[in-house]
RNA sequence: UGGGCCGUCGCCAAGCGGUAAGGCCCCGGAUUUUGAUUCCGGUAUGCGGAGGUUCGAAUCCUCCCGGCCCAGCCA
């Protein structure tokens, strides 16, 4: 990956690694994991821990980051996710190399030092039903009560687990639950359930346990197995941190290693959702076409919708790592889309809405090939050929009858204006329809000694975009706009009912210059005074299809309707 | 009103007792064959509030206010 990303303030995670390192703790050793469920896509929030967790290891060298699968719950897991999820942190640009984890890797350890807590009297097995279990918790005002068979001795504890695993027991009679406090303030820490019956086949181990830990059981015990020394979580976990080294703290005869627990706040972006259980929902009820549709958050929409790996990567570390609510603009992500994509992204022209313009003193049958710089900073980039022809599009919104004010520096009806990177021409004449009384062609002239040069003796201030319409190549171009209508998704209480009806449009066979023909799929350029846009998937051999990925920004949008002032 | 956290510019975020970094946004202005980019300049007498300690407080103490998380045999 590339080094030159500008160097961003240290937060309190790296202060505490950095500080571990100076007293010489974990043997000098960094060790990290990126612990997914594969119950779904990674998204944006997602990226936040993997840049955290991997940047720390690569900053801290021998460090290690390790990709650990949190697969104890094997309903709602699914092998596609594992595929999707390496493959969205490999796209992101990190390596975990040899470590690659699953927590099912520990079953069978697992299983062993649950015996070891029953024989210790920290574990006992239960044969509450869950809804008595949930009233014997207690609320979060009033003390829970003891499970009637809290005091079973740890033989018959042992025996009862044993052919608990052995498929002696229904789905659901018994579980395996730590012995702490019930009337402990923290709620987790009210003897939660270690292990649980489920006959369900696991995407890893098939049919060989009918028992599955839970996670509080399971991911202590993953990290400390792996030697990790810094645990990375979010918020919602702090209050798991007592159960966490509790557990730990029984085993501790059985493991080498105490890893620290260190929560930071979850990253939450205006106008999306960012929640898997939200996400999942909105792919199957079909209010997006699939993980990967390009309005998503998620690793895979974002790549689709046009995203680069090092524009999420500076994102997340502009964005820093704290423990207050870290609720960020939309409008920053897009930004840092646009600032990689504005030195890398080829130039090119392309028309969303066509008026046909038709330059009467241009030779009738002459194609003139002319050269434009495929970067208007960086010539490194190169250049490509665009064709001059009597007929062009440019955009509708480019031509106006009469300017609305002085400012306005686009074509008027007998003014003129430059076509880019070609000669500057005058509207002569415009030709509406004669029942709508819109405004379908315009008539027009070229000054035939403006190619590369200002024309004599006035000033042309207007560039706008153009393509032939001879050489133009058809395409479908696809206008992304935000997802929901507010800012927070949930306000008034279901996310469903907030989702922009108007985020995707489609516009089809737009007028596109003809180098864009060899475009790849997943190749971005940036359409002159449009925005960014992406090759998808979809797009096939003679009919392309492109992503807006961002706009560019709009200040003469800002001159048209201010925005409501916001200091 | 049990427990755990969090409150510094519109957003993110430094700061850890010595007199408010930075980024984004925004506002001016310059350059520009993208109203893009780039470049200059501007934007918190103020750190949720009120008291207190101190020569000195965003930083320490007290009280108060606001917000988030937890009652899955999910993670």
């Amino acid at each position: 990956m590339s080094t030159n990303e500008p160097a961003i303030t240290v937060d309190f995670i790296r202060n505490i690694v950095a500080k571990d390192l100076a007293v010489g703790k974990n043997a000098g050793k960094v060790v990290t994991r990126f612990p997914p469920e594969p119950n779904g896509y990674l998204h944006i929030g997602h990226a936040k821990s993997i840049c955290l967790n991997f940047g720390i290891a690569q900053e801290n060298s021998p460090g290690t980051c390790h990709l650990r699968f949190d697969d104890t719950n094997p309903e709602k897991e699914d092998e596609e996710y594992i595929q999707a999820i390496k493959d969205d942190v490999k796209w992101l640009g990190f390596d975990w190399k040899e470590n690659l984890f699953f927590a099912s890797n520990y079953f069978d350890k697992l299983f062993e030092l649950a015996q070891v807590l029953i024989k210790n009297g920290d574990a006992y097995v239960c044969s509450l039903s869950a809804n008595d279990i949930r009233e014997y918790r207690g609320t979060l005002t009033e003390p829970g009560k003891n499970s009637p068979d809290r005091d079973r001795s740890p033989a018959e504890n042992l025996d009862l687990f044993l052919r608990m695993r052995d498929g002696e027991f229904a789905d659901g009679s018994y579980t395996l639950r730590a012995k702490i406090d019930m009337a402990s303030p923290n709620i987790n820490m009210r003897d939660p359930a270690l292990y649980r019956i489920r006959r369900a086949t696991h995407h890893q181990t098939g049919d060989k346990w009918c028992i599955y830990p839970i996670y509080d059981y399971t991911h202590c015990i993953s990290d400390a197995l792996e030697g990790i020394t810094h645990s990375l979580c979010t918020l919602e976990f702090e209050d798991h941190r007592p159960l966490y080294d509790w557990i730990l703290d029984r085993l501790e005869d059985q493991l080498k290693q105490h890893p620290q627990q260190i929560e930071f706040s979850r990253l939450a972006l205006d106008f999306t959702v960012v929640s898997k259980r939200k996400l999942i929902q909105l792919v199957n009820d079909n209010f997006v076409a699939g993980w990967d549709d390009p309005r998503m958050p998620t690793i895979s929409g974002l790549r689709r919708r046009g995203y680069t790996p090092e524009s999420i990567r500076n994102f997340c570390n502009r964005i820093g790592i704290t423990k207050s609510p870290n609720n960020v603009e939309i409008g920053f992500l897009e930004g840092c889309l646009r600032e990689d994509l504005e030195s890398k992204a080829l130039r090119s022209m392309a028309i969303l809405k066509p008026l046909k313009v038709v330059i009467e003193n241009y030779p009738e049958d002459k194609i003139e090939p002319l050269t434009a710089p495929n970067h208007p900073q960086n010539p490194e980039l190169g250049n490509r050929t665009i064709y001059m022809t009597r007929e062009v599009y440019i955009d509708h919104e480019d031509f106006l009858e009469v300017a609305p004010n002085k400012k306005f520096k686009r074509l008027v009806a007998g003014k003129e204006v430059r076509l880019r990177n070609s000669y500057v021409i005058k509207c002569e004449e415009v030709i509406k329809d004669s029942n709508s009384g819109e405004i379908v062609e315009l008539r027009c002239s070229y000054d035939e000694n403006t190619l590369n040069t200002n024309p004599e003796g006035r000033k042309v201030k207007g560039v706008i975009h153009w393509v032939s319409a001879t050489k133009a190549v058809k395409a479908e171009i696809r206008l992304y706009d935000r997802l929901f209508k507010n800012a927070n998704p949930e306000e008034g209480g279901n996310f469903l009912d907030n989702i922009n009806p108007n985020s995707l449009t489609i516009l089809k066979d737009c007028p596109i210059e003809s180098s864009l023909a060899q475009a790849k799929t997943g190749d971005t350029f940036q359409f002159e005074r449009v925005g960014y846009f992406s090759k998808d998937p979809d797009s096939t051999d003679d009919y392309p299809i492109f992503n807006r990925a961002v706009t560019l920004r709009d200040s003469w949008a800002k001159i048209l309707s201010p925005r409501r002032a916001s200091r």
